[in-house]
This record gives structure tokens, C-alpha cells and sequence, in this order.
DNA sequence: CTGAAAGCGCTTACAG
DNA sequence: CTGAAAGCGCTTACAG
């Protein structure tokens, strides 16, 4: 049993349990006889640190806290969209790296997420994704880092991972422009103030009107970000417009498109061309693979963990809890596949 | 900040810690109004629990580790497979519900998982997929419920929730035959000695016997369970095959087998049938969408934190560490899309 | 270079 | 029905 404590140790080594614990943490710098006296009754003992007591007096737990939306409340979280699971793989493994373990967590709707930052002294926060402004009230801001990624909100002393999506928007039209197409849809979620909906709009209006081409209002669609949701309104007003590409802003929604179109009998690309934004691996999936903007969710994933890592050790080292609220843009880049073809107009 | 502590409730009341703590632990039944009076210190104070205190003390942590395994050693967790991240977040949520935690990890071939349990006073253990049996080592298996998921480990006293593979196979390949199907190929994972493989391989054996049908050598085909590595060996293998159908084991190996029919110009189901395992999103994603085999993974997510919670409730108040050891054998049904189509025999 | 001792915030026999 | 007190396993000034 984990009934080792610093206290065989101690007797084990001769040394007081005040040694054992510098030895262990290599607080004091102690002579290294002593430091490896102390790893091997460790080894020999099986002795294994218990969190609960070193997080009850020292108030760091090595634990973070990842916080993933729940779109239906009462449903599970949000799996059905694989960014969030590629996502989340990437924060486990770079955590564990640092020695970090992982509380994963969807948010009950009723409840304060961040009480558990109390309950269970997390090190740091980072929250994926969209939330209302009052999810946030009740985090004890000044006291526990937090990164936010893909968030809108402008927090101060948060740091931040996200993409520069107005340029990816360009980035998406632009592709589509070169390729001849003029007449361009765009689907994505609900473009609220500042978020990454819109911002992507932004840069498919910035690339159309640079081009000198017309956006016609029915062009621009909005659903929910999601597989179902995708189909549905492809069935129900893109079969009918009178363009020869689309740009979607996630993935998910572009399968949806995609699968839609092949079940309508139009062609892709030859009849519509598809673009999507994320690189999923379902990207691939689909026939025929999806042309899209990629960004690199590994890296992402990395980087939140790094930036709540520099703040973890800062702290340690200089005492200070002043967060930086530094931010960190990904670079995007276009992934050709199939799933969209040159036109002459 | 969270340091408003048991003892300022005991101020503000009047009462003594040790029957504030009684009284949010609802232990020897006080008198109401002194519960009352508690409850409303505690809103009026923001007080919350410290579970690094309460752990320590108690030995119960409210938490609940979650292993995932880890394909390419070194890389992140294996969320390349859906069924993971949907496992996942079935398990979370249900969790949640039951007031516990989850720390989710991949797993450090170097480092012994089960430490992990002794640091962070786990309360139980949930583990996903197949392991090698010295994975298990180290784990204080009298001391902490353990519940085991598609594993074919036969561990006492650890609880198993699985599927019937054998029926599984059975399934799919009568649906097969039915459809007037009897050259019919089979792709799986390495078929080891109890495991979900060669389970769903004997169904498979099981059900062209029973129709009289010889099985060639050459249908039965092996690959890593992922998708490309089902596109490499259709590429080489499966488009030679004198076969009008194929089982796979796994719908991400299914859709990547037609994502490769689709490329090298062979029609799906026309030229070759292609039947599915899980019951994934992406089963409808790809184009044709999958017939498969469906397991109902929210339900089993649910089933494994069921157990569990089980488990614990049973010790909390029966004090019993007796672990039953249950199993919880889960439904398979047929799901019928597109990529199977009848033929004349 | 090392140790005795206080204390982190809880829970739980035990006593009254 | 309620409370004083010991103790869970650590860390960390402080003293020597």
C-alpha cells in the first residue's frame, strides 16, 4: 500500500523527516551523500509523495485544471467535434511532461466552474473555447494562472493561444479566389462580437472585396457548428445557390457539407468546391479529403501548457503571482486535398 | 480568495469546527436549524471544501483516474480514435453527476501508471483498452476499485464492463451472408489470446460455418487500428482479393478502407461491401456512410463510472474493501447505412 | 549541514 | 446534541 511516508524514510536513513523533505524536493542543497542516501531508502522502501498533504501545505498540487464547453446542457461534453479531443490529447501529454497531472472537466451550467480551482488547488486554468463573461466571475484571477484558448474575451492578466483568424479567413478566400472561383459562400456558427466566427468573416470580406467581387447576402449561412446542423442547411438552401464554392470556418461543418452534397448528387468539387478550417483528422476521412486552412492543434495544445508553465515557474523562482497575460498567435497554412478544384469564370 | 476555512464557519456560527464539519458532511444527524445555520455561514462566507485537506485526512479524494492507452510511445494520447474521446466524455460527465473528478492520463511506458493512484489518493480507477499485464503491477489492488474496460485481462476482483465480440462478429458477418454475401474478407488488430480481435474473428469463423462457407486464408488481414494503416494494406492487399465484402473490426479502419475503394475507383457497396465496428460519428461522415456493428459507448462510459460509484458507496457504508469483481456485458445491434448493399449469389 | 516544531484544513473517535 | 484534541503527511521558517 502508498502507506510509505517520509517517515520510514527518516528512520529508514537515520536522517530527521525535515532532510528528507529538502532531499526530496532539493531545497537546501544538501551533500549529495546525503540526497542519494535518501533516493535509495526511497527505492527501497517504495515510498511515494502523497499530493493531498504537500498540496495542503505548500498550496501547489501540480494539477491543472482544462475546462471544455458543453454545447447541449445535460448532454455529454462536446466530443462529437475532434478538435476538442485532439486538443485536450496534446495538453495531457505536454502536462505529464512537466510533471503536470490533467483534471478534465465539461462545465455543469448551474455550477461555478472555478470553485474546483478552489477545492482542489489546482496550479493553473486552461479554458478551451467560448464562454459567457459571468463563467469567469469567481475565478480568483490574481491567484492562479489561466490560459484561455480560442476565447474572445479580453481579459486582463489571462494569457492567451489563439489564431489569427481574420487572416485565416483570407487565407481560405483568397485560395478560392485563385483558383476562380467568384461566387463564394460562407458558413460558420453565430458571429458574435469579437469572436472567431466573425473574425474569420472579416477576412472572407477582406479577400472578396479586394478582389473587387460582391458578396450577395444569401451567401452568408450560420448554424451550429456541428456535423447535423452542416447537412441540414446544405439541404435546405445551399443545394439552391448559385455559387460555385464555400468556405466553412470548422471542419465538422465541412464534412457536413460534403457528405450533404454527395447525398444530393452534386458534385464536389466539380459542381461546388469545399473548403474547411482546423485539419481534423476527419479532414481525411471524407471523400473526397477536404481542402482546408490547418492549423496546428498539437502545437496549440503545447503552447498552453508552456505559457501556464513559464507563470508556475516564475512564480516559484521570483515569488511573483503577477501574470503577464502574454499571448501567443499560431501560424496558419493551407492543407490542399480534393475537395476543391480550379474553375475558369 | 478560497481561504475562508471550516474554522471561520465555526466563528460565524458559534459552533465548534467539529460540528461544522459534521454538519457538511451530514454525519450524526444534528438538528436541523444547526444544519440551517451552517448552510447559510457557508453561502454567506463563500466557504469551500479544501480536498487536499480532507483527502489527507480521510483518505477519499473524490477523484477518478482514467487511463487511455498510448499507441505510438512518445507521441500524444490516442485520440486519433474517436472512440476514445467519446468513451471520455460519456465518462466525465457521469462523474460529474456523482460528485467526483477526473484525471485523465495517457500513459508513460517508462513510468508505473498506478503511482499515480497512491499520489493522488484515487478513489478508483477506470481503465480503457488492453494493456500488458505488467501494467497492472503496482496497482494496490485490494485497496482501490478497479474497473476495466474492453480489456481481456481476466484480474479478479477487478470489474469488467465489455461487449459480447463473439456475438459482435457473429453479427455482422450473418448480416453479411443474409445479403446474399460469401466471400467475405476480415480486417482486425492483431488477434490476441482472449482479446476484442480474435473474440470478433471467432464470431466471424462462427457464423461462415455455420453457413458452410470456406474462409481463405488471404481474407483474414491484419493491421494496426487506425486509418491509414487500414488505406496502406486495402492499397496493397484487399483490392486484389476475390472477395464481395469486408468486416472490420473498427470503424476507423472501415472508413479508412473506403476512403481507399473510393480512391482506386472501386464502388462501395457495389464492387465490394464494407461493414464497420462501434458505431462511431464518423461512421456517417464518410461517403457511403457505415454499416456497422453499434455499441452504445455512452451507455458504456456509464456503466464503468456505475461500478465504480458502486464500489465506493458499498465501502462508505459498509466499510467493505471486498471488491465483487462484477461484469457488465453491454448490447450490440446491427446499424444500417449504406455501405452494404445485397447481391445475388 | 541538520533537526525540532508549528501548522496547512480537515475528520473522527472519545468524552461529556 | 456538541466540543476539545489528536492526527493525516507533508513543508518551512527558525535555531543550532
Amino acid at each position: 500500500m502508498g502507506n510509505v511516508t517520509i517517515k520510514d524514510v527518516a528512520n529508514e536513513t537515520g536522517l530527521s523527516i525535515a532532510t528528507v523533505s529538502y532531499a526530496i524536493n532539493g531545497k537546501k542543497n544538501l551533500p549529495p551523500e546525503t540526497v542519494q542516501k535518501v533516493q535509495e531508502a526511497i527505492k527501497r522502501l517504495g515510498y511515494i509523495k502523497n499530493y493531498s498533504a504537500s498540496s495542503l501545505v505548500s498550496n501547489t498540487s501540480h494539477l491543472i485544471g482544462v475546462v471544455i464547453p458543453q454545447t447541449e446542457p445535460g448532454s455529454a461534453m462536446v466530443f462529437e467535434n475532434p478538435f476538442y479531443s485532439q486538443i485536450l490529447s496534446s495538453i495531457e501529454y505536454h502536462a505529464r511532461l512537466r510533471g503536470y497531472h490533467v483534471i478534465v472537466s465539461g462545465t455543469n451550467a448551474d455550477e461555478k466552474y472555478f470553485n474546483l480551482a478552489s477545492q482542489r488547488n489546482l496550479d493553473g486554468v486552461i479554458v478551451i473555447g467560448a464562454y459567457s463573461e459571468d463563467f469567469f466571475n469567481g475565478l480568483p484571477s490574481e491567484s492562479i494562472p489561466v490560459v484561455l484558448v480560442d476565447s474572445y474575451l479580453q481579459k486582463d492578466g489571462y494569457s492567451q493561444v489563439k489564431l489569427d483568424d481574420v487572416q485565416g479567413g483570407y487565407l481560405a478566400t483568397s485560395y478560392l479566389l485563385e483558383h476562380g472561383h467568384e461566387k463564394i459562400g460562407f458558413l460558420s456558427g453565430r458571429r458574435k462580437e469579437g469572436g472567431v466566427s466573425l473574425n474569420r468573416y472579416n477576412g472572407y470580406e477582406k479577400a472578396m472585396n479586394e478582389a473587387g467581387k460582391k458578396i450577395v447576402n444569401e451567401w452568408v449561412m450560420t448554424c451550429n457548428v456541428g456535423f447535423e446542423a452542416a447537412r441540414k442547411i446544405t439541404r435546405k438552401i445551399m443545394g439552391g445557390l448559385d455559387i460555385t464554392a464555400v468556405f466553412c470556418t470548422a471542419d465538422i461543418m465541412a464534412v457536413g457539407v460534403i457528405r450533404e452534397l454527395n447525398s444530393m448528387g452534386i458534385r464536389v468539387p466539380e459542381d461546388i468546391s469545399v473548403m474547411g478550417f482546423d485539419n481534423l483528422n476527419i479532414a481525411n476521412y471524407c471523400t473526397p479529403s477536404l481542402t482546408t486552412v490547418g492549423q496546428d492543434i498539437f502545437e496549440k495544445g503545447k503552447q498552453a501548457v508552456e505559457m501556464l508553465y513559464k507563470h508556475l515557474a516564475e512564480e516559484e523562482e521570483k515569488g511573483i503571482r503577477k501574470l503577464s497575460g502574454g499571448e501567443c498567435i499560431l501560424p496558419l497554412e493551407i492543407i490542399e486535398r480534393e475537395s476543391v478544384c480550379r474553375i475558369n469564370a
